[in-house]
DNA sequence: TAATAATTGCAATTGTGTTGCACTTGTTTT
DNA sequence: AAAACAAGTGCAACACAATTGCAATTATTA
């Protein structure tokens, strides 16, 4: 399944890899640097990094910026290729602070006044999500 | 002018956020930490980091958080006291990198689903700008 | 197998956000 | 107006995330 995956976006096979992306396709979360040194405390902190980047790169993962200082990351399902985002909204819970994505809601399209061209659109939501109410 | 303001939304009126207001209403953009740094070379960055808090809460302005990791602000509008948080999207320029706010645009409303409670939303559109085409 | 390229681990640095505390400045009370 | 108090500022320091450099390792190709 991961390899698949890995071959298909044109990333090498390698350990580290395939572990992070069996961890972000088993927890289905929307997931940050910080959660995933704690998840592998035998990797290092800079290669889950470049990890990171490289599935952004080849449009695996994409990021995610919500109100914290932290980067975090989620698998693409609906990403395009020529425009790296997902189409739906992300949630982000005030109380739990966690954030996930909301796949069953497609973001609206948008016009946008004339001379701005469109590559991507981010939307998030907060509020309280269903096991925090 | 900017007494004015400062005055209605009840934040004693110092040199230091009268300088960062103004320079708010007169280039009416998105600014982050780092160019307000740089815009005033004689100020602290903790009092100016503090005054945009200030500002924040009391309303000001409010905080964006585009892809990057810094965090940026813009004068509130139409802001509402309880959902502080502006209605209209931003748009984020891949060229020149500029953050500024689409007033012209409502952000359309969502139906979330079942469980989920509102508090606010943010919408970031990337692409060009009418200034980088 | 040799040569080359990609990946990883470690050390170190940068950038952004944040706090503590002493000092100054402004506001209120007597 | 002076004393008491509260708010704002400047400096040092810290916390944490993001990022880079480089040498060592591992995989790929000629």
């Amino acid at each position: 399944m991961t390899e698949e995956i890995l071959n298909k976006k044109e990333v090498r096979i390698t350990p580290m890899r395939q572990l992070l992306l069996e961890f972000f396709l088993e927890k289905n979360k929307v997931l940050g640097l910080s959660e995933l040194e704690k998840a592998f405390p035998k990797s290092d902190r800079v290669t889950i990094y470049r990890t990171l980047k490289t599935f952004e790169e080849k449009g695996i993962v994409h990021g995610i910026s919500n109100g914290t200082t932290e980067m975090k990351y989620a698998l693409c399902h609906d990403c395009q290729v020529a425009n790296h985002s997902d189409f739906h909204p992300h949630f982000s819970c005030l109380k739990c602070e966690e954030l996930s994505c909301l796949e069953s809601i497609f973001i609206p399209s948008i016009d946008l006044p004339g001379g701005y061209s469109f590559e991507k659109v981010e939307m998030t939501i907060q509020g309280v999500c269903p096991k925090c109410q």
